[in-house]
DNA sequence: AGAACATGCATCATCGATGTTGCAAGTCAT
DNA sequence: ATGACTTGCAACATCGATGATGCATGTTCT
């Protein structure tokens, strides 16, 4: 219902409530992965039995949510044209875009083991940017030839995850995390001059 | 029960069902944190009343858990002797040591919410030796002066947890990975030259 | 060997979460 | 305004997980 335009159009009511689900959920469930339907319908300020109408199942809720988050995903790395840009540039366009994506909808972008075709499918689109543009990245020379690519992007992966928990609102505080995000991965924290 | 010498010695039948039990609901609630006590029961190969009779509710295995990976970390932790050594040594040291433990014991360090006394002690312990060896890395030149501790101390349990996925059982990969570790928490993946 | 204890099995009780339905009242679109 | 849709509420049904118990059968310790 949620990623492309859905075949029927929701009626403004519906939307409003399926969105106040949907932001409900995120907040309710990243505190409490175990949360009930009714705490998360509660927080949404609806009645449990309306999620029920909306979201089939508790799974579906779940599904949609990742649904939801992984084409915010996809556009913030798209966004970054992680394949044109020069890859130094790229790197750091999608840091920042995937962190303003990940301090709001972070636990539904760690829920991701989606079954849906449709998300995987995008999800797995995604991964294979971020691939490619390491590719880029030590082709450029910006990273030595040698370089582990998979435990590049793991690293990668692991510091956006913790930089996002700081949760900076503004803009400014998001490019100071952009920055020490890539700072970090390209030249850790050590001493230059040590070794 | 666990931690400290017991004040009445367990038999040696009770001592096994409970390690095992514990081993199981490791490897169980690792690969699925909402796995049920039948599950870690059948893991274990014991009856589900067994798992009952030894921990009173699931609230007080995961605590037993917490608290037995706890006490490894512990000693993971001070046999590297984070005080007194070098601390470039001691870093290198803690890590292979941690990995060691991390590898074995995931779920229990990473589901660390307890709320028992004794056991919120000793880690709150092991934190401030992991703090304090930090403040010592930068005394001896290893981090610049101006390093944010915080942000260093998070970079470096990030690569702890996620070398930890690799999971090799050998102390040669052991080593490789702990050196890998260091060695990107101190210069990053990136080409030196570059910049 | 014998007392003390642990285990497996079957059984039961309970509890919370999930999911459904009917109806009255409210909201939206045209 | 009117018909279509949505929501809240209350009630109900179900289901799985948790936790307890009694008893027969091992197992351990001395």
């Amino acid at each position: 219902m949620v990623p492309p335009a859905s075949p029927k159009p929701l009626r403004a009511d519906t939307e409003r409530t399926v969105r106040a689900i949907l932001e409900a959920a995120e907040r309710v469930l990243s505190a409490n992965p175990a949360a009930t339907m009714e705490q998360i319908a509660e927080a949404a300020g609806v009645a449990r039995t309306t999620v029920h109408r909306r979201f089939a199942s508790r799974e579906a809720l779940i599904a949609a949510l990742a649904a939801w988050a992984t084409q915010r995903f996809h556009e913030a790395v798209e966004a970054a044209r992680p394949q044109t840009a020069p890859p130094a540039v790229a790197l750091y366009q999608v840091t920042a875009n995937v962190l303003r994506v990940k301090i709001g909808w972070g636990f539904a972008m760690g829920a991701l083991p989606t079954d849906a075709p449709e998300v995987a499918r995008v999800h797995a689109d995604v991964l294979a940017r971020c691939a490619q543009l390491f590719v880029r990245l030590r082709d450029a020379g910006v990273l030595p030839p040698g370089t582990d690519l998979d435990w590049a992007r793991r690293v990668y992966y692991a510091l956006i995850h913790e930089a996002a928990i700081q949760a900076p609102e503004d803009d400014a505080a998001l490019d100071a995390l952009a920055t020490r995000v890539v700072d970090t991965l390209l030249h850790g924290i050590g001493t230059p001059t040590a070794g």
